[in-house]
RNA sequence: GGCCCCAUCGUCUAAUGGUUAGGACACCAGGUUCUCAUCCUGGUAACAGGGGUCCGAUUCCCCUUGGGGCUACCA
């Protein structure tokens, strides 16, 4: 096979979709189980959609997702900078490629000058919408003669050029990889616009000459660029290009099964990565929405080498997915539990210094060295860990491990039926337990674990009692809620002051 | 409306011209357990319908139905 070479031509209209990190991503895998090269170009040929800075952040955003490109835009030292062979590869700096390739169309009659007006245009497809006939130009430029038409450009009358489609071209036929055979008659093709009037291409030429240029060899894209292709088809036979392999990508959905959209939940990576959803998940999740490995493998779980070595056009899919947040949530859960502990605390912590009650144990903590912060916080994560499904929950459901817990009802300390003075020796007990154990002791949670649960084992206040008699109101004591982690592994998180503390306060609540 | 694409549990999907149609998420039940979560075990749940082809179709073909995409001087 010659040389793989192909890109991702995102528009810098805002942030970085989903859908597109997968296309991204296909791309990208793609070109690097072939020894191929991928390029990032920018198709910034709508000057009224353009975003200030979206470049920038859709660059900065598939970095950070591990999609790395070969060629094209990049970031450097702060600023836009390109690299390759092929370039510019902003679509914005190649303007006096498109028009010579567009004047290569008009002289060989493949296009046209059109100088209707936006009026006009739009009557006429109301006249087809109203014959229910499908909206297509109707050529009429196509009618002037050479003078007039030098004439109107001479007087600078605003213009576009447009493809002509022949009719008798009859049907255009491709070879999708995904897909197979796909059949649309030249009679289906509009007389696109290729120029438009200020100047600019349409993504229709565009993409055609720069893909050709570029020596794009497959162009892998979203689905709803199939019925633009014949368009593309018909161009590259005008300008004599060679076609490149075509791959349509099925669509993401949203439940309701229309296109994945920003109107029924995010879309963009960054809306992800911000409620800390891992790179590696999204990247796992997304590679998952279309395409499996296949051959009966069970596996949901892969690294991003594993997709390289695993990933093949052929086993895409042909039927949109939609794209499930249960799902997404366990597989975050199943990432996050594989962190190492300094990892996790590395990427957890810009989210826990969002939260209010962490910000004010913080304010508390004054006496508190930062190495102490640091551990007591790395204690709470080893904790949570495996409790956690998204690291914007870090803290979320156990604030106690940074607030005080004195609001509680002292009636929740009683475990089942018992009695107020059953709870306070239990709580007593667990006082004088836990004061014994030296610092040395409460380093790792083991000893502390351990000394409560035998403890615990020891002859229940009453003969159908258990555990639950001594562990539930201490476990209440150190939280003041009915639900959370195990109470010696609370009390290892807290240490020993602030453990005791908590339980002498809870026996208060009892008299 | 026109053109195109698509169709296995609710969702992501596997497999096959002959299988009890497999896995995962979610859900339900049980177990472990001081609670919650984790974990373990089990369960509910799918080949859209109709014609063909074939000894035999979920699988191949056609039609219907359903869903989706496109239908701009947007990409």
């Amino acid at each position: 096979m010659s040389e793989i070479r192909v890109r991702f031509a995102p528009s810098p209209t805002g942030q970085l979709h989903v859908g597109g990190l997968r296309t991204a991503l296909y791309n990208y895998l793609f070109a690097k189980k072939y020894d191929g090269t991928f390029i990032l170009r920018i198709e910034d040929t709508d000057q009224n959609r353009l975003i200030p800075g979206a470049v920038e952040n859709l660059i900065r955003t598939l970095d950070t997702m591990g999609v790395h490109h070969d060629e094209g835009v990049f970031i450097e030292n702060g600023a836009l900078a390109q690299k390759g062979e092929y370039g510019p590869y902003a679509q914005s700096e190649r303007l006096p490629t498109y028009k010579e390739y567009a004047q290569k169309l008009i002289k060989s009659e493949k296009a046209y000058y059109c100088f209707c007006s936006i009026s006009r245009l739009a009557a006429l497809r109301e006249e087809q919408n109203k014959n229910k006939l499908a909206p297509k130009y109707d050529k009429y430029c196509l009618r002037l003669s050479h003078e007039e038409i030098e004439e109107r450009l001479a007087e600078n009358e605003p213009y576009v050029i447009r493809l002509n489609v022949d009719e008798n071209r009859g049907d255009i036929v491709f070879d999708d990889l995904i897909r197979g055979t796909v059949t649309i008659h030249a009679r289906d093709v509009d007389d696109q616009v290729l120029m438009k009037s200020d100047g600019f291409p349409t993504y229709h030429l565009a993409v055609v000459v720069d893909d050709h240029l570029m020596q794009i060899s497959h162009v892998i894209r979203g689905e709803e660029w199939i019925s633009s292709t014949p368009k593309h088809i018909l161009l590259h036979e005008a300008l004599g290009f060679p076609l490149p392999k075509f791959a349509h990508i099925p669509l993401l959905l949203n439940p309701d099964k229309s296109k994945l959209s920003k109107r029924q939940g995010d879309v963009a990576v960054e809306d992800y990565l911000s409620k800390g959803y891992l790179k590696e998940t999204l990247i796992n999740f997304v590679a998952l929405l279309g395409w499996n490995p296949g051959s009966g493998s069970t596996q949901e779980i892969f690294t991003i080498d594993e997709l390289v070595e695993k990933f093949d056009l052929s086993s895409v899919h042909k039927a949109g997915a939609v794209f499930d947040l249960k799902k997404l949530d366990w597989m975050n859960t199943e990432y996050i539990k594989k962190l190492a502990l300094d990892d996790l605390y590395e990427r957890g912590l810009p989210f826990l210094s969002e939260k209010e009650f962490f910000k004010e144990w913080v304010g508390h903590q004054n006496i508190l060295s930062e190495e102490e912060k640091m551990a007591f916080v790395k204690r709470v994560l080893k904790i949570e860990q495996d409790r956690l499904a998204k690291l914007s929950d870090i803290g979320e459901n156990n604030p106690f491990f940074f607030t005080n817990v004195l609001s509680y009802d002292g009636a929740l300390l009683n475990w089942k039926q018992n009695t107020a003075e059953e709870t306070r020796k239990a709580l007593e007990s667990a006082q004088e337990t836990l004061s014994l154990l030296s610092d040395t002791d409460w380093k790792g949670k083991e000893i502390v674990e351990k000394i409560l649960m035998d403890k615990a084992g020891e002859k229940p206040a009453r003969p159908e009692g258990g555990k639950g008699d001594f562990l539930w109101p201490l476990r209440v004591a150190l939280t003041g809620v009915q639900h959370s982690p195990s109470p010696f592994d609370v009390a290892w998180v807290l240490g020993k002051e602030e453990s005791l503390k908590r339980i002498t306060d809870a026996i208060k609540k009892l008299s």
